[in-house]
DNA sequence: AAAGCGGGGAA
DNA sequence: TTCCCAGCTTT
């Protein structure tokens, strides 16, 4: 049997029971690819479900206010997701009559959806023979094949993307075959596979030749930058605080935060009056020593490493429209920033 | 072509 | 620690 007819067998055998694969909604399947975008299938499962709940129809995501898409994607990161499905249901919705665009050329104009989103949901939806290159895909069939041309080169892509052409043209579902694809990258050829339990070890080069531990080949190798930031965590007598919206292009767009001063190195020193009357409007606040409290955290991103400081600092002065501490959990803040406000400030 | 964009889980 | 996940957009 061939490799595309055997692939499609294992996964018709093997596919996991999730959510999106209940029936073809391009809504639904739609939702699940941009979730599913550098993202783990356990870690997506539960904010598809969440999604899906509160947004049943494109109608009613497209409806929403921005603030409450941020809502449910809280925690799962790279926010212009969330941004662009409200922009593309938006535009479905209002422009496009409501109907979901049905072909890779018309999906690929959409905010949010590239060259892989658009062939999956073609496939899936609509059975278009566009294969999927995604990291399982680049994994399993550079090995398979013994390429070693870097999986993060523009031609290395390529390369695979033509491959993967000839091979989804031979098979009847091509929907199928794109998450047999993608299901067996991610359940059996796995970054640290076991072999013995593949089907295809006995046709795979890089199994041959004793190279699964060196393909696919990378070349990228980034060292990720540091930052410190120091958020002031203002409080007055009525235990209210003040809360920014994050408006520049930067991690965590769109998001909230406290006011923040970002510092070359870690500060070591207590903010004086001066220091912090630069960062809010009601510069009549005046500072409280006592009570004062640092909380210093070290949180990780793929191409940052933060370093990150609160100083919950009492204030004498009535903050104006400030947030009071038990409203804190009505704004979208990132993950250590949430993880300081339930630990520590409430 | 390269950089920027989150967070979590596995080894 | 290091890797990498159903990638897309901007520079």
């Amino acid at each position: 049997m061939s490799f595309e007819n055997q692939i499609v067998k294992w996964y018709i055998n093997n596919k996991r029971e999730l959510p999106w694969r209940e029936n073809i909604d391009p809504y639904r399947v739609w939702i699940s690819e941009i979730i599913l975008q550098q993202t783990r299938v356990v870690q997506g499962e539960k904010y598809f479900n969440n999604f899906i709940k509160k947004f049943p129809s494109i109608e009613s995501l497209s409806s929403a206010d921005e603030s409450e898409v941020l809502k449910m994607w809280k925690g799962l990161g790279y926010y212009n997701r969330a941004i662009n499905i409200h922009k593309t249901s938006k535009k479905i919705t209002n422009t496009l009559n409501g109907i979901f665009p049905n072909t890779y050329n018309e999906l690929i104009k959409l905010n949010g959806i590239g060259d892989y989103t658009a062939s999956a949901i073609s496939s899936i939806c609509f059975h278009e023979y566009n294969p999927v290159v995604d990291g399982n895909v680049l994994r399993l069939l550079s090995r398979y094949y013994g390429l070693k041309n870097p999986i993060d080169s523009l031609k290395g892509q390529r390369n695979i993307r033509e491959i993967g052409k000839k091979l989804i043209s031979k098979v009847d579902n091509p929907g199928d075959f794109n998450q047999a694809m993608m299901e067996y990258g991610a359940l059996v050829c796995t970054p640290f596979p076991d072999c013995k339990s593949c089907i295809f070890s006995s046709k795979c080069i890089a199994h041959i030749n004793n190279e699964v531990d060196t393909i696919p080949v990378k070349s990228k190798k980034k060292k990720p930058k540091e930052r410190f930031l120091n958020y002031i965590v203002f409080i007055d007598s009525k235990q209210k605080t003040i809360v920014n919206k994050r408006i520049n292009k930067d991690i965590w767009y769109k998001l909230n935060e406290f006011p923040l001063i970002e510092s070359k190195t870690e500060i070591k020193n207590i903010f004086t009056n001066s220091d912090f009357k630069k960062l809010v409007d009601n510069s009549h606040l005046t500072l409280k020593k006592e009570n004062e409290k640092i909380y210093r955290v070290k949180h990780v991103l793929s191409h940052q490493i933060l370093y990150i400081s609160f100083y919950q600092i009492n204030v004498k002065d009535l903050i104006t429209s400030g947030v009071h501490l038990s409203n804190l959990n009505n704004y979208n803040f990132p993950v250590p920033i949430t993880n300081f406000i339930n630990k520590l400030l409430i």
